[in-house]
DNA sequence: GCTTTTCCGACCGCATTGGTAGGATTACCC
DNA sequence: GGGTAATCCTACCAATGCGGTCGGAAAAGC
């Protein structure tokens, strides 16, 4: 059970592109060398938030992406819903909270029986939206400049990991 | 991001002798039959159960299997860590509460600093394992039995799904 | 016109998933 | 003891999706 790494990278990209202090655009080429992150595969991965207007793109030399709105106003759940296109603990859970019917199994209709499943992945799938809802990208971007003050030693390994605590 | 069907299925099957009335063993033919599920392939499924110990098997003529505890007493949380061999919400996220270290990304030795979106996958981890930890199996059997009272149509289409509102 | 950038589509190797096949072993029952 | 119903176990297989590459087109600055 894992998002696939479109979300890592993306989100990546975004505090990266947040941690910028102007607005002036972001060439990819300059964020993928300092994530260690292929090229190609970001350019994939910036069109998708482009599409979902998290992103802005400029065109050309000295161009690249911005964010397209205040970080505090940029949730995780619009982010990663963007980049894996849906958010369901299970292939035959079909989301729907923009189409008005109930959460729905695909086996559902073969005859009224509700599969047994559904109580447990409505709660997962709860968890997660509540999780990325709540999570705005200007958390995690001024989580990456202060959080982990604790130089390298006593983040991995050491009981546990002082600077998280008190941002659960 | 889901979990795979051997988490459906595995559940389906606790579920299915759960409600068993009796303590007698039931054969994963009975249940692949009232399922739909294809033998062979449960098979493989409570085997991973049974090591887990959720589950315990009689082998031979009029042999099955039976839960190993209350119902009551089996979460979901370790049901579904035993089906699926890892909870996490992303490859490079080392679960280990276990191992009383903390959580760490693959790529956190690189150089002290901690990937940004670590604070992001601690908290949809927790919230996965949340919502996981707090289902019981006797919850599901409970649903699968009274849950669904309505009988087909107003399950399909219709607003919210009036029987689960209460269950959350 | 050259360079830098976003844009776009096709392609590809690899791992995992979901499932099958075939048999060995155990135990009940006549 | 022999048939039969069940768990066990290992190997195998097709399809899918993921992570990534390649090559080029279009736009904009210098």
């Amino acid at each position: 059970m894992i998002f696939t790494t479109k979300a890592e990278y993306g989100v990546r990209l975004l505090v990266e592109l947040g941690r910028q202090p102007s607005d002036q655009p972001v060439s990819l080429k300059a964020i993928s060398e300092a994530e260690g992150l292929p090229l190609a595969y970001l350019e994939r991965i910036a069109a998708l938030l482009k599409k979902a207007g998290v992103v802005a793109a400029t065109r050309g030399a000295h161009g690249g992406y911005r964010l397209a709105r205040d970080p505090a106003a940029i949730t995780m759940d619009e982010v990663v819903l963007a980049l894996e296109g849906v958010v369901a603990p299970m292939a035959c859970f079909i989301d729907d909270s923009t189409s008005e019917r109930g959460v729905l199994c695909s086996h559902t209709d073969d005859g009224g029986e509700t599969c047994a499943t559904k109580l447990l992945w409505m709660r997962v799938h709860g968890g997660v939206l509540r999780a990325l809802a709540g999570t705005t990208l200007a958390e995690l971007i001024a989580f990456a400049d202060h959080g982990p003050t604790v130089p390298t030693a006593a983040t991995i390994s050491g009981a546990p990991p002082p600077a998280l605590q008190s941002h659960l």
